[in-house]
DNA sequence: CCGTTAACCTGAGAGC
DNA sequence: TGCTCTCAGGTTAACG
């Protein structure tokens, strides 16, 4: 489902509502996932007070109150439900399917006041792992994540990866060890504003075309946290709000719409790269 | 080491 | 209606 502003987004509506709460039991119904769900998953989580909640990347980091940290990772349709107790409806305060597939709440989390936390998941590409506070930086997962992409100081080593790199730009952004958070949405719409082309090999690009990429980055990313990220489909978000964003799309599923850049006429064209379709208007984006 | 491909899985929508 | 086909916000083992 998500990139970054979205996996965002999920990680503040959670915080909101499930930060100091004590997990009381734990319901799995299917432990299928990505990864298989560990036996002792439960064990170890039953009775912990879930201390904050963090994210990193696409990835949302529960910090429990006994040194382990669950590491979430919702996949490509995975998405959150919280049930509250004033009330017999699910909150909305995640990414959603209306008619919430019920036989996809492959977890429940259910807290000491009767309130619960649901991982829904129809594709399964999610995945819930544990691991030890102390052994964080070291986590199999974590630790071959590139750098946030608002992170300030990491700007030039990550300019000088860059200019080594025969792939493509579009795949280079995609790629986590690279810099993580961004995905195929988003690759798309910093391109576009960028005015790059997707398929330029990474190592042929200017000084002016890197320092514009880095800038329209963090313009893309934040803005799309700002307005709530991305719902495409239905899925939706908070009492049944959807994220914004994708009324700002301007090039992702435009295909052979017109391109949208003032003075530019060209045609949004789809070409399929790495599997991924990609979205760029000819003309324009060099 | 590097870059690309296939595979993991279910559901929606298009076309016949 | 129902079948088949394609596609979907991600990651990674395996391959050349």
């Amino acid at each position: 489902m998500p990139e970054l502003p979205e996996v965002e987004i999920t990680k503040r509506i959670l915080s909101k509502h499930s930060v100091n709460k004590v997990i009381k039991d734990i319901e799995v119904r299917n432990d299928n996932l990505r990864y298989k769900v560990s036996s002792d998953f439960i064990k170890i989580i039953k009775g912990s007070k879930i201390k904050k909640i963090l994210r990193r990347s696409k990835y949302i980091l529960f910090y429990l109150d006994n040194n382990y940290v669950v590491i979430a990772h919702l996949g490509m349709s995975g998405k959150f439900l919280l049930q509250l107790n004033n009330s017999n409806n699910l909150l909305k305060s995640s990414f959603y399917f209306d008619n919430a597939f019920s036989k996809h709440d492959h977890l429940e989390f259910i807290f000491s006041d009767n309130t619960k936390m649901i991982y829904n998941d129809p594709r399964r590409f999610g995945f819930f792992i544990l691991d030890k506070l102390s052994n964080l930086k070291k986590n199999k997962f974590l630790r071959k994540l590139g750098p946030e992409p608002f992170n300030k100081i990491i700007q030039k080593e990550t300019t000088n990866k860059m200019l080594k790199s025969k792939k493509n730009i579009k795949n280079l952004l995609m790629d986590q060890t690279f810099m993580s958070g961004i995905g195929n949405i988003y690759a798309n719409e910093i391109l576009f504003a960028s005015s790059i082309n997707p398929n330029k090999i990474s190592s042929n690009l200017n000084n002016y075309e890197t320092q514009n990429l880095f800038k329209n980055i963090k313009i893309i990313l934040k803005k799309a946290i700002k307005l709530g990220g991305s719902s495409i489909k239905d899925f939706k978000y908070l009492d049944g709000k959807s994220g914004k964003f994708q009324n700002e799309f301007k090039v992702y599923n435009k295909e052979n719409l017109k391109c949208p850049r003032k003075g530019c006429n060209g045609i949004i064209s789809r070409v399929v790269s790495v599997g991924r379709a990609t979205f760029f208007c000819i003309k324009c984006q060099k």
